[in-house]
DNA sequence: GACGTTGACTGAACCGGATAAGTGAGGCCA
DNA sequence: TGGCCTCACTTATCCGGTTCAGTCAACGTC
């Protein structure tokens, strides 16, 4: 089928081409009359103008992109990077801004994309996700002046506009609630320890145990995937001194410790608490519910998209703060049983 | 940052915008040394062509798109729509495709969404998801001419390619199993009903209880989330003939099954077998791991991704058929015990 | 040496919109 | 009645590529 153009509808009003333009854009120069007309005939033979005539005199390619770089394996079981999505999608469709999704091997691919992207004017803008420390993308984003919003932080995000979420506030109030149940031994499995947000964690969780003077407290790092968080589980619950109580940084790995500890004959949470961070419908599908750290991925998608789009439009980059998780105690956590 | 252009690169080369053009894109009518001097320059200063300027002359915008019509909870929690765009996307990204994502509320948004990407040109084809029995989009697309392949079927795709994977197959095989092991009374919970793999499922299902002479067969419909998956097993378990194995439509709704069977107190494998669709990590990570019919999401993506660069390059919509889904059985499943 | 052929390129048109500059009719005012 | 302004348009240009129709020099050919 043929696709209508904007010179069939000037054809059929009997106006000009540039008349057509004014009046459905809302511009002034075209009266009432005229515009209605126009509206009328474009809505009738299924006009949209076409968004590669418009990007190139507008300039603007009303889309933003979002390169993920993560394997599919670890993409497709955390709820995490789906929900974002949707998120930010729900925020740019109804601002008729597209999505461009693409899944990259490692940094040097990411920053190459956001090279040709911005090359092509195919995007407007982008959004990073998983900051790193020291993130080689930040000053590449920097260097090519493409308009960014970085899901992460505080710190470390160069002069790029950021949202970003109190996960050291999080962590402290989940480590003083287990402390508080009467827990001495705490133990915590982070994921990808070059990602900010895992330093920031760490850092938090050790200032938080000295000060409660939580002696034993460790860390041990993961990578998000339920094997390796088994792993990392199996291996803190065999030391001498066991931890009363597991944090885990997603709740895959959580579920994961959770068969772990049952599998090893422990009772949940008799003999370990458990605490997942992001809160997704998964941890109240296992037996204990899981207590965990959750907050609206969504949302916090959203508000990414809404300052990107306010970024491109040229207002000032800022780091703003999102809505801080907040602890939902289930069944997965209680006293430490006497010993 | 100025992005350069193709009159950019032609100024440095000393030659004409059109020289540059054929040099870039391997055509004739330039000698081999004009040409390496002109990529090298290009190379140099960074310069990538416009896809709007490209896209506006060659009417191709190089980019395909996806609407996923399911609600943000829904799609986050189920690993199947980010395994099956990972798939799609590493094909695409291979042949430098963009992939464009819209997260839609129904049908109607769908059908309007697939009109306005058209019109507007922004992509090349789609991949349709989610095919339902009678589906409005089919005959919309069909009308549109967008070229779009559909994942899933057979049948109900009208004259739109499509791949699909046999699931009635599989049902046969995990039923077959089951009742080897000496189960009698299998019942199934189903997805969403008018979803048409759902209805092949269904039909299977029914077809080979039948032919193995098993009659208390029951499916019961939900949506795919794990509160209903766990609501329709209890309802099934607390049923005076209750069902010694349950087939699930996918592995989230098996896992809220598997935790309110043990709730209730019964154990699984022994008072009650479980199978799973979609084998994705989740099912290894709980206790007992669950028996799956599984299949490689990813190439699934990638294979539909493909048939869809066909049907754009103008070869004719053909129905492929991908791999069938095997069972692998695990810990969930094993011989009812005598009552 | 006149003529056709080929290769290597240039110039210009075109894609479909946005938009600045120009035009002509009508109204207002002195 | 002439001059000026505003309104409602039209015309022309531009965005950055692709591509077709020339142009022009070098070459081979009889």
């Amino acid at each position: 089928m043929k696709r209508p153009t904007i010179a069939d509808v000037a054809r059929r009003a009997g106006v000009s081409k540039g008349a057509v333009s004014y009046a459905l854009n809302g511009q002034p120069g075209v009266s009432e009359a005229t515009r209605q007309r126009i509206v009328a005939i474009a809505a009738e033979i299924g006009f949209s103008p076409s968004s590669a005539a418009r990007a190139l005199s507008g300039a603007t390619a009303e889309a933003v992109g979002l390169a993920l770089c993560r394997p599919a394996r670890i993409l497709g079981i955390e709820p995490f990077f789906m929900e974002l999505i949707s998120g930010v999608e729900a925020e740019l469709s109804a601002r008729s801004y597209a999505l461009t999704l693409q899944v990259v091997a490692d940094q040097d691919a990411e920053i190459a994309v956001y090279r040709r992207w911005w090359g092509e004017r195919r995007v407007d803008g982008v959004l990073v996700c998983d900051l790193r420390s020291d993130d080689r993308r930040i000053p590449a984003l920097e260097q090519l002046q493409l308009p960014a919003v970085v899901i992460g932080g505080p710190g470390g995000t160069g002069e790029l506009a950021s949202v970003w979420s109190d996960d050291a506030a999080a962590l402290t109030e989940a480590v003083a609630y287990l402390a508080a149940l009467g827990h001495r031994r705490i133990a915590r499995v982070g994921g990808l320890p070059d990602l900010r947000h895992t330093e920031i964690r760490t850092e938090a969780f050790a200032e938080v145990c000295r000060r409660l003077g939580l002696v034993d407290a460790v860390t041990v790092w993961s990578d998000y995937s339920g094997e390796e968080g088994g792993r990392a589980t199996r291996r803190l619950l065999s030391s001498a001194q066991r931890p009363t109580a597991v944090i885990y940084d997603n709740d895959v790995m959580a579920i994961a410790g959770l068969s772990v500890a049952q599998e090893m004959g422990l009772s949940v949470p008799g003999d370990l608490s458990i605490v997942a961070w992001d809160d997704s419908p998964l941890c109240r599908l296992v037996h204990p519910p899981l207590t965990a750290l959750g907050r609206d991925i969504p949302a916090y998608g959203a508000h990414a998209a809404r300052r990107l789009l306010d970024v491109i439009a040229g207002q000032p980059a800022t780091r703003v703060q999102d809505e801080t998780p907040h602890l939902t105690p289930r069944g997965s956590t209680a006293p430490p049983r006497a010993r």
